[in-house]
DNA sequence: GCTATTGTTGAACGATCGTCCAATACTATT
DNA sequence: AATAGTATTGGACGATCGTTCAACAATAGC
């Protein structure tokens, strides 16, 4: 037998069991959102989750929050390597919104997973909000930057904007024939230069 | 005993069964998506689900597509009994986006549940694409309606708006603090006063 | 009124679910 | 080296899942 020490510190379990979740979620949606199946694919015992986990809805909600994190960093990493689009940075984030790091069809199978247990688990809706909260800031951040002489509500601005953001992903991720991106990438390009158009002229009357 | 006859038409029965995968759906989430508490719902035995729907699959495409349907029967009557925005019917559809009756927190549960089995399942990705389409030539008709002189494509426009549209009940209805919808009524008729503003005059060069 | 058809029932089956827990293996402390 | 502490295992439990099916009840055709 080969197996010398398989044992892990109880932080880096409970990511490599994080890890397993989202792997599992991206690859078979609500099916994948299983104690065993999970353990399977972290290649550990069963009982091994409720020692680290008590309950499956914190798993959840912590891989929840650990692809909000993560696409969070994503997109700072994006937007800080783009040095030339610095006067507005939302053009890197609507650039980019369907490449295959920041939004892949399979993370919106585990979107959908993670938004329907936020309907019926208090402890999911909390996370939710907190993540919620966290990507706003920052989008009002990104279009303070970019935006510097926008007389409008950015915190209203950057809500339209992810909500956008978050219609198209499904529509592109739900519908049947979605083998390019190019058309959805090109409605969020053109909702941002009208956008952008109107926020530096913005009084026309 | 005063059961004299509980015997339905098939086609009666049908939609008594869809009717309550509906309010199982819209009451639990996915959790309410249970062949034996749908048929206490209908207050019908377990067995005669399966006699009316091969498959548990197929009764969930079915109700996909009803609630769809009058979704978009909903819409339909409010712009014809709006008879005074006919110039722009686009009016009606966004100011009544989040009356109750158009979409409630409760409705998003069960369609939530709907895209999660999309996901996953030829049959329920078929009914969404046929359903998609139904609601944006719809759209594409009240938007050819309400902007006669728009020089652009009348159905990115469409997608644009139903993204935009299921983005903000997203956020709306999985908020932790969502007691009133008037946030999200005002960002959505903003994007329609701007949207309208550019087609108006959409050559500003 | 008899028969064929069909809507309806509810028990049963096997599968899978989340969780629990006694046993075990490993590590750290003394 | 002995001991305490804990990470880990995997079987067991009860619950629930979707589906099947033989039996029953209501209807339709004759």
């Amino acid at each position: 037998m080969k197996k010398k020490s398989d044992r892990l510190s109880p932080p880096e379990r409970r990511s490599q069991l994080i890890e397993a979740t989202l792997i599992c979620l991206m690859r078979e949606g609500a099916r994948g959102l299983s104690s065993r199946k999970i353990c399977a694919q972290a290649q550990v015992s069963v009982g091994l989750l409720n020692h680290h986990f008590s309950r499956q809805e914190q798993l959840v909600a912590a891989a929840y929050e650990e692809s909000s994190r993560r696409h969070h960093e994503t997109l700072r990493a994006r937007i800080q390597a783009d040095a030339q689009n610095q006067d507005a940075p939302i053009k890197t984030l609507v650039s980019c919104a369907f490449e295959e790091d920041i939004m892949h069809p399979d993370q919106l199978r585990a979107w959908v997973v993670f938004w329907s247990k936020t309907i019926d688990s208090k402890m999911m809706r909390a996370t939710h909000d907190r993540i919620n909260e966290r990507l706003q800031s920052y989008l009002i951040e990104v279009l303070a930057q970019s935006l510097p002489n926008c007389a409008g509500d950015l915190r209203v601005l950057a809500i339209e904007y992810s909500a956008l953001v978050d219609g198209l992903w499904l529509d592109w991720s739900l519908n049947g024939k979605h083998q390019s991106a190019e058309l959805w990438q090109t409605i969020l390009n053109q909702w941002l230069d009208r956008t952008l158009a109107l926020a530096s002229a913005p009084v026309p009357d």
